[in-house]
DNA sequence: ACCTGAACACCGTTCAAGT
DNA sequence: ACCTGAACACCGTTCAAGT
C-alpha cells in the first residue's frame, strides 16, 4: 500500500525490507522511535549493514513505517476538501493529524522535522492537503488571512508532541486543538 | 545566583561544581543539550564520576544551567503583575518563557517534561509565576476562564520546540505566540 | 545484487581504589 | 568526603568477505 515508487526489490530483498518494518512497528511501539536499531535488526533477523541499506537513517525508517499512515491522511484530505464547514473540516483533519503523529512515542520531532530530503511521497502529499485546507478556510474568509499554513501544521505537530510527555491529562489535546482553532479564526 | 539551598560543599567540589557547568554552557551552546557528558566532564577536567556525584542525570546538569535563567523569569513575572493590562504582561512573560526555553537547542523538551523529582526552586518559582500571571488574565475577565494555565505553559514550550527545527523562520516565533493569545483570549 | 557480521568509535553509568 | 579512571554494557555505522 506503499506510495513510494522504485524499481523491484529482489524477492529476498523484500522479504527483508517487511521484516525490518514488521520489527520496528513493533520496537517502536514498545520503546518509541529511539528503540535501538540493532534490535531491530536483530529481530528482523538480518545484520545490522541489511537494516542500513534499506534504510539510510532512522528518519527514513520511521518515515517508512508510516507511510500507510501519511497516504491515509491525504486521502482523508481530501474527502474533507467536501465538507461543507472549511474550518471543521480543517479542524477534522488536524486531529488526525495529530493521531497519526501520537502513534509513537517521540514520532511528533520526525513528523515536524521532516528532513525534506528524506520526505517520502506520502508524506509531502499529507502536507499539501494540510496546506490546502488552511487555504480554502482562509479563501471563505472564516480565517484570519495572514495566517500561515506551515505554523499551523506545526502546531499540530508540537501538541502532538506535548502529549507524549508523561502524566498529561488526555482531555488536553481537545482543549489544544480548540485554542489552535480560536487562535487563527476570525472573529 | 543559584536559589538552591544545600549543604556548602568542599572547596575543591564547588570549584568543580563550576567547573561543570561552565563546560556544560559551552557544550550545550554548540550541540544542545544532548552534547556528550563524557566531554563535559573532560573540558572540565574532571572524570565522569564527579560529574555524576555532582548531577545524577542529564536533566539535573540541564536544569543546574538554566537555574539563573528560570529565576529571572520567576523575577520577571513578579515585576508583570503590576502590568495594568494582564493580556499584555502574560505575553510578555511567555515570550521571555519561550525564549529562555530556546537557549539551548532541545531544552524545550527538558523545560516542558522537567520530572517533578528533578525540578529545582527556580524551575518550580517560575512555573507559578506563569500560572499566576494566567489567572489573573482570567479573573479580570480577558480570558476564557476555562483556560487551563498548564495548557498555556506547555503550548509555550511547544513554540520553542518549533524554533529549535531547521530552515525556520525567525518571525514565525511572534506568529505562533499570536495564535496562542488569540486561541485563549475572550472576544 | 544483496546479505552477513565482525570491527570501529562512541556513549552513559558504575564502582573499587585512592587521597 | 570527594575524586579518579578503568571497566562494563550498549549503540550506530561501516565495510570486507561471502552468496
Amino acid at each position: 500500500m506503499s506510495t513510494e515508487t522504485s524499481k523491484p526489490l529482489r524477492a529476498d530483498a523484500a522479504r527483508n525490507r517487511r521484516s525490518l518494518l514488521d520489527a520496528a512497528v513493533a520496537a517502536f511501539r514498545e520503546h518509541g522511535v529511539t528503540a535501538s536499531l540493532d534490535d531491530v535488526a536483530k529481530a528482523a533477523g538480518v545484520g545490522p549493514g541489511t537494516l542500513y541499506r534499506h534504510f539510510p537513517s532512522r528518519d527514513h525508517l520511521i518515515l517508512a513505517v508510516i507511510d500507510d499512515g501519511l497516504a491515509g491522511l491525504a486521502a482523508l484530505g481530501a474527502t474533507l476538501f467536501e465538507d461543507p464547514d472549511p474550518v471543521q473540516a480543517l479542524q477534522n483533519w488536524l486531529a488526525a493529524f495529530i493521531d497519526e503523529g501520537s502513534a509513537f512515542s517521540g514520532l511528533a520531532g520526525t513528523l515536524v522535522a521532516t528532513p525534506p530530503a528524506v520526505q517520502s511521497n506520502a508524506c509531502r502529499q499529507s502536507r499539501v492537503t494540510g496546506r490546502a485546507l488552511v487555504q480554502r478556510a482562509i479563501d471563505a474568509g472564516r480565517l484570519r488571512d495572514d495566517v500561515d499554513a506551515g505554523d499551523v501544521i506545526d502546531t499540530a505537530g508540537a501538541i502532538a508532541w506535548i502529549g507524549e510527555h508523561p502524566d498529561r491529562d488526555p482531555a488536553q489535546r481537545e482543549r489544544l486543538l480548540r485554542i489552535l482553532i480560536e487562535g487563527i479564526r476570525r472573529h
